[in-house]
DNA sequence: ATAACCTGTAACGTACCAGGTTTCAATTTT
DNA sequence: AAAATTGAAACCTGGTACGTTACAGGTTAT
C-alpha cells in the first residue's frame, strides 16, 4: 500500500540520524565520504537518496540500505502518482 | 530483506505482461503512451523503470505502481551493494 | 517471392539530476 | 572578535530517461 504523503527521506535522515547524534552536517558528510553540499542538498529535500548513498547511510548509521531507498521510492512514487490522470495510457489487461 | 540477484524488472515485464497477452512491443508501447524505443530499452535491460513509467504500467496492466518501482529499487540496490566495500564511509552510530 | 510488419539498435538531440569544487553571506558557537 | 557551521549560488562532469529518425534482419501475410 502506498503511504500517505511521505516525507522527504532527507527530513527523516536529519531528525532520526544527524540530530540525535549531535553531529554537524559537515562531520556527517565527512563520515559518509561525500561533499558537504551533497549531504546538505539531501537534508533540505533538494536531492534524493541515490542507491549508492543508501549504502553509505547503511554503513554510517548501521541500518539497512533497503529502508533508505524504499523511502526514496515511496516519495518519488507519490510525486509521480499526482500526475496519474495526465498520462495517456490505455488499459491492456483486465486481470 | 534484500532479494538474491533480482532480475531486470524489464524481464519480468516481458514475461508476465507482454508475452501472456500476446501483444507486440509496438502495440504495448502505444498503449503505454511511450515510444517503442523506450519500452524496448526497458524490456532488454538497457533502461530502468522510472516512477512515471511505474504509474503507466500500473494503469495498463491493472497492477500496483509500487510493485514496479520496488522491483527497480531492489535491482538498483543490488548493483550498488556490489561496491559496498569500495566506499570510504566511517561508522557514525553504533545503534 | 514480394510486401508488410515486428524488432533491436544506432545516432542524434533535449532534459533532468547526482555529485564535485569553489565561493559567498548569514548565523551560531567559542 | 574570531572561528565554525550552514544554505545556497555558479560552474563543471557524468549518467540516464525520453523523443524522433533511420537502418538491418527477421517474421508473417499476400
Amino acid at each position: 500500500m502506498l503511504m500517505h504523503n511521505p516525507p522527504h527521506p532527507g527530513e527523516v535522515l536529519k531528525e532520526l540520524c544527524i540530530e540525535p547524534l549531535g553531529i554537524t552536517v559537515t562531520d556527517a558528510a565527512k563520515g559518509l565520504g561525500v561533499s558537504r553540499k551533497t549531504l546538505s542538498r539531501i537534508l533540505n529535500g533538494k536531492a534524493g537518496i541515490s542507491p549508492e548513498m543508501a549504502v553509505r547511510l547503511s554503513i554510517a548509521f548501521n541500518t539497512s540500505s533497503e529502508s533508505w531507498l524504499n523511502q526514496q521510492s515511496q516519495y518519488d512514487l507519490w510525486q509521480a502518482e499526482k500526475h496519474r490522470n495526465e498520462l495517456h495510457v490505455t488499459q491492456l489487461s483486465v486481470a
